[in-house]
DNA sequence: AAAAATGAAAATTTCGAAATTTTTTGCAAG
DNA sequence: CTTGCAAAAAATTTCGAAATTTTCATTTTT
C-alpha cells in the first residue's frame, strides 16, 4: 500500500486544467485505477476533492465528469472571474501598503520578463516547461493584486474559479503567437499601473480589458430563475 | 444494504447549518456512523461532499471538522455574503424583467407574512418548524433578489456562502425576540422597495444594512499575503 | 524539570469484493 | 422502421477489514 493520494490529486488537477479530458468527459474511477495503481476507491475519493475547486462535475448515482464547456459556461466564468478580481484589487488598493506594493511589483516583473521573451522568440505553444512557467507567473500576478483584500474567502474563491477559467479557456485552443503576448503584455502593464497609483476606476477597467477577449456572442435570453 | 446516503447528506447538512455541533468540533466517520446504521466510509463519503458547499473543514490525514467560528471568520462570511448579494441584485435589476418583479414581491409577502406572525407572538425561538419556515423563506426572498443576475456561477456561490453565513451566526445565539423582527421586517421592505424601483445604490445600501448587524469590532491589522 | 524518544491507542486511508443502480443490448410488438 | 420491454453488462455505492498515519500518554535522557 503504497499509493499517494496527494500525488495522484495533483496530477488529475493539472490534467484537468490544461484539458487533458475532454469537457463532460467521463472520469471512471475503475477506468482511471490503472493509471495510477490504486484502487477505484481512491480514485474516487481525490475525484470527489476535486469536486470542490470546481474542476470535476459529481452527480450522485451517475458518477464524475469533466467541467462541460460552452460560451454561456465561458462567459459565465469570464464575468465572475472578473468580478471577483475586481472587488478583490480595489480592497487591496484600500489595505495594502508599502509591503504590497513591492510583493506586485517583483510579481509583475517575473511575469513581465517572461511574457516578452516569449513574445520574441515565440516558443512557448511549443515549449510545455514554458507554459508552465508562464502559468505560474500569471497566477502569481493576479494572486499577488487581490492578496491584501482582507478576505480569505474572496482569495480561496478567487482561485477556483480562477483554474476553472483555466480549464475552460486552455480547452479553446487560443492562440498563443506573439500578437497575442504583445497585447497581454500592455494589459498587465496597465493593470499594475493602475492598482500602484490607487486608481480604482482604472484598474477595474484595466482587469475587464484584460479578460473581455474571453467573451463570446450568445443569444440574449432572459435568464431563468 | 438500505443505507439512504441522501439523507445522511441532508440530515448533516441540516445539523450543521443550525450548529449541532460546535465549531471546530471533529467529525469522525466511525462514530457518526452508529448514528446512521451505515459503514463509516459512507459517512467519509457524505462528509467530503458537505467539503464542497463550504461546511465541513478537510485536511488531509486529520479528518474532517465543522467549520471553525471566530469573530474575523464571521466578518468575513458577512463581507462575502454582502458582496455577492450585492452584485448578484444589481444584475438583477438589470436584467429582471417583470417576472422578476412578481417573484420578488410573492417571495416577500411570504417572509414578511411570516414575520410579522412572529413580531407579535414571539414563539419563533421556542418552535423549530416556526424557525425552519422562516428560515426557509429568508433564503426564498435573498436567493429571488439574485435569480437574474445571469450568472450560475454566483448564484451557486452565493447560496453556499448564505449557508456558512447561518451556520457562523446561528452558533452565535442571537436574541430572536419583538424588536428583533421589527428591525428585520423594516429591513427586507427597504431591499424590496429599491429592487423594484431599480434604484441600484439604494438597494445595494439597503443590503449592506441588512447585514451590518453581523459585524463585531476586531483588531486593525494589515491584512496577511 | 524540560525536552526528546518510545510505544500503545485511536483515527484515517486504502483495499477488494458484494450490493445496488444505471446504462446498454437484444428481442418482440406495433 | 420505430417503440417498448426485459435481460445482460457496466458503473456506482457500500461494506468490513487491513494498512498506514497521527495522536496521546509514558518513559527516558539531558
Amino acid at each position: 500500500m503504497k499509493t499517494d493520494s496527494p500525488a495522484i490529486y495533483a496530477d488529475l488537477k493539472e490534467k484537468l486544467m490544461n484539458a487533458r479530458f475532454d469537457p463532460g468527459e467521463k472520469l471512471k474511477p475503475a477506468a482511471l485505477q490503472g493509471e495510477y495503481g490504486c484502487s477505484a476507491n481512491t480514485v474516487r475519493d481525490v475525484l470527489l476533492r476535486l469536486t470542490k475547486v470546481g474542476l470535476v462535475e459529481f452527480e450522485i448515482q451517475r458518477g464524475f465528469r469533466a467541467q462541460y464547456t460552452s460560451p454561456e459556461k465561458r462567459n459565465d466564468v469570464t464575468r465572475f472571474r472578473t468580478m471577483l478580481e475586481q472587488e478583490g484589487a480595489t480592497l487591496s488598493m484600500k489595505l495594502g501598503g508599502i509591503s504590497w506594493e513591492a510583493d506586485l511589483t517583483a510579481a509583475h516583473h517575473k511575469l513581465s520578463h517572461l511574457e516578452r521573451e516569449f513574445e520574441r522568440s515565440g516558443d512557448l505553444a511549443t515549449n510545455p516547461e514554458n507554459m508552465k512557467l508562464w502559468t505560474n507567473a500569471e497566477w502569481g500576478f493576479h494572486d499577488t493584486l487581490i492578496s491584501r483584500c482582507g478576505s480569505p474567502m474572496l482569495r480561496e474563491t478567487y482561485e477556483n474559479v480562477y483554474g476553472q477559467f483555466r480549464q475552460q479557456m486552455v480547452a479553446q485552443e487560443r492562440d498563443f503567437g506573439r500578437s497575442y503576448f504583445s497585447a497581454i503584455i500592455a494589459e498587465h502593464q496597465a493593470i499594475l499601473d493602475a492598482a500602484l497609483s490607487r486608481d480604482v476606476a482604472a484598474c477595474r477597467e484595466a482587469i475587464h480589458d484584460h479578460l473581455k477577449r474571453n467573451y463570446v456572442e450568445v443569444a440574449p435570453l432572459e435568464a431563468a430563475v
